[in-house]
DNA sequence: AAGTTTCCCTGATTGC
DNA sequence: TGCAATCAGGGAAACT
């Protein structure tokens, strides 16, 4: 499930890879992947002669700039939960669940694989801002890097409402970017149970969980990403953070801190691990 | 209106 | 052994 960390890897790894490069086609194998336009073979058109000036992220949103002189555009992916970007030799066989290829020149493809098909693609036409044509992006929040994840900023999103601490950490219209991984371990190492109501934290506790999230998506960054879940950066490797979760997909094993066993419990549909000791 | 549930999907795992 | 039920979860839509 890539969550910030994991497409920040990618983000990174497409920069290396695809500046500069031109498409020069694409294939779409599976129509839905292709949110807009509506029309696959437009979307084709649109992006086929344009070439990649740079690869974004707002949220688990990548956006790539698509330079078609004189114009601008732009090219959108969710990877959702189980999709992957593979830079690859046309030639390599293609990967089960292959949804779109990008060709490119010399040979090269972008391809997107996504073997439970939520993953999606834009293309905003050039002139439009992004956000009218990914609803998605309208809505985030904060990005967690930003100076504007302030206390402040937190407790004011949190002290009104009465659900559950984990809940509003996926809420991407709060943090962008979170998933269900690193909002465990987040609160972890804050020391937070994750039914906490948020309108019973403390100014204090915020602040510890605020600085917490950064801390471990950079942790997660700096690992490349976690290891669950077929996450594979771009170049088809995998992630090093799993071996480094404190609570993630440990139920009855146990802490690593306090030698509890790691318990389980259901939140919003999500499972959420914790340690009653730790976490209180 | 805020908060919860359902849905989309496939492969791995669990249970009888 | 074999098949069916269950689980996994990001985000949007449908619901309460």
């Amino acid at each position: 499930m890539p969550e910030l960390p994991e497409v920040e890897t990618v983000r990174r790894g497409l920069n290396q890879l695809t500046l500069h490069k031109k498409i020069m086609g694409g294939d779409v194998l599976f129509s839905p992947t292709i949110a807009y336009p509506f029309s696959v073979n437009k979307f084709i058109l649109d992006i086929t002669g344009s070439a990649i000036a740079g690869w974004h992220r707002r949220g688990k949103y990548l956006l790539a700039e698509l330079i078609l002189s004189p114009q601008s555009q732009w090219l959108g992916v969710h990877l959702r939960m189980t999709g992957q970007l593979l830079w690859v030799h046309q030639d390599e066989p293609l990967q089960k669940h292959t949804r779109v290829r990008l060709y490119f020149e010399d040979q090269q493809e972008l391809r997107f694989v996504d073997q439970r098909k939520f993953g999606q693609m834009w293309c905003v036409a050039s002139g439009v801002a992004v956000e009218s044509t990914i609803k998605g992006l309208a809505k985030l929040g904060v990005d967690p890097f930003s100076p504007l994840l302030t206390v402040e900023y937190l407790a004011s999103r949190l002290q009104k409402s009465r659900r559950c601490v984990k809940t509003a950490l996926l809420d991407q219209s709060i943090i962008a970017g979170l998933g269900n991984i690193y909002a465990d371990e987040a609160l972890f190492k804050s020391g937070i149970l994750p039914t906490t109501v948020c309108a019973d934290l403390q100014d204090e506790q915020i602040e510890v969980l605020r600085t917490a999230i950064v801390e471990v998506l950079c942790a997660g960054i700096a690992a490349g990403g976690t290891t669950f879940s077929n996450f594979l950066n771009v170049k088809g490797i995998n992630g090093n953070y799993g071996a480094e979760a404190w609570v993630y997909h440990r139920s009855g094993q146990v802490c690593k801190v306090c030698g509890n066993l790691i318990q389980r419990t259901k939140l919003a549909g999500r499972s959420s691990y914790f340690c009653s000791q730790c976490q209180n």
